[in-house]
DNA sequence: GAATCGTGGTT
DNA sequence: TAACCAAGATT
């Protein structure tokens, strides 16, 4: 079957992609290794989280000063991790992250596979990121899609099947590997494909006079592409919980479900009081997926009242070394310098 | 295949 | 301001 006409070449794109790269790289830290581990811990940081975020809060030189290789993470305690990912939000990557850990340790004699089945095995790889670490710490020649990719990838083909569709999602992902099978270093051509979208194929008013791919672009209204499927809808809730303050502590309650599991918030109010609910100490909004939280802060109901053992009277002195969701910390600091309601002390 | 999982920044 | 977005994976 012949090409089709208006097709752009992959040779010729993964030649301007990589000359380009060569010239504009950014050097970040996880580019300047080649150690799986640290490598692999930045690409599950990245998961739908912002370069600025990861690097200028610190969290990636934190967790590589405090977890250096799989062995440090398989061994350390679950709090510690998740204390060490406080903030970064989808902490079932950070879960995910030390099981894999065990699991290299246990099952691969603690080395990182480099075989792409065993990879995706593995917890909390998926194809971006097995694809990633195959390319960026082995050199070998594997497509990744992200949301950068995507973006380049649909405009450069003028394609307006929906990005996050089965049908676009496979077009992404052979238009990706036709990319990086053409070029001797699959490395560049990855970073290059995802920096072009982070620096000049941006969202809005991408930057195309400065494009090295701007005379193989097929997109005629770039600020169109990529096209998505609707969202859900932004679902408004209620959430009220306690501040419970003795001269020892704050009494936090565990996270025992599907989300947010393991770290620490301030205890539900029990729904047997929530008709007669005691007094409102303060109100905050956060958001969390698709809900809208409106969260109030009450005083406690019976203070004295026998709490379940997923509750426990937290010291001041462990507050900050405790794993709390970011609106739970922010409250809390807040209540805490107030100084009110100190009940005994 | 669609829904779910966090958070902070930008527009 | 509300909506959108960010180096996705899992169920």
């Amino acid at each position: 079957m012949p090409a089709r006409i208006n097709s752009p070449d992959p040779s010729r794109m993964a030649a301007a992609l990589v000359e380009w790269f060569s010239q504009h790289r950014r050097d970040y830290p996880w580019r300047r290794t080649r150690d799986p581990y640290a490598i692999l811990v930045s690409e599950i940081m990245l998961q739908q989280t912002q370069i600025t975020t990861v690097l200028d809060r610190g969290y990636y030189a934190r967790w590589l000063e405090r977890f250096p290789d799989f062995q440090t993470l398989a061994s350390a305690g679950e709090d510690a991790v998740l204390k060490a990912w406080e903030g970064l939000g989808y902490y079932r990557r950070a879960r995910n992250l030390q099981r894999l850990a065990k699991v290299v340790i246990e099952q691969h004699g603690g080395v990182f596979p480099q075989d792409q089945a065993a990879m995706l095995a593995l917890p909390g790889i998926g194809p971006y990121t097995a694809g990633a670490v195959a390319s960026f710490a082995f050199g070998q020649a594997r497509p990744i899609v992200d949301g950068n990719i995507a973006r380049v990838l649909s405009r450069v083909h003028n394609d307006a099947t929906p990005v996050d569709s089965t049908a676009g999602t496979k077009r992404l992902w052979e238009r990706a590997k036709a990319l990086v099978e053409v070029t001797d270093d699959p490395r560049s051509l990855n970073s290059a494909l995802m920096e072009l979208g982070q620096t000049h194929c941006t969202p809005t008013k991408p930057a195309c006079h400065l494009c090295p791919l701007r005379d193989q672009c097929r997109a005629t209204e770039p600020e169109s592409l990529p096209v998505k499927q609707a969202r859900q809808e932004i679902t408004a809730v209620t959430e009220r919980v306690v501040f419970l303050r003795t001269s020892h502590g704050v009494l936090l309650e565990q996270e025992t479900g599907k989300r947010r599991t393991g770290l620490w918030k301030l205890p539900a109010l029990p729904a047997a009081h929530a008709d007669q609910p005691p007094p409102v100490l303060m109100r905050a909004q956060y958001g969390i997926t698709r809900y809208k939280v409106t969260l109030w802060v009450h005083a406690p109901h019976d203070p004295c009242a026998q709490w379940p053992d997923t509750h426990r009277l937290i010291a001041f002195e462990e507050l900050e070394a405790t794993a709390m969701p970011a609106p739970y910390r922010r409250v809390l600091r807040d209540l805490l310098q107030r100084g009110e309601f100190k009940l005994d002390a």
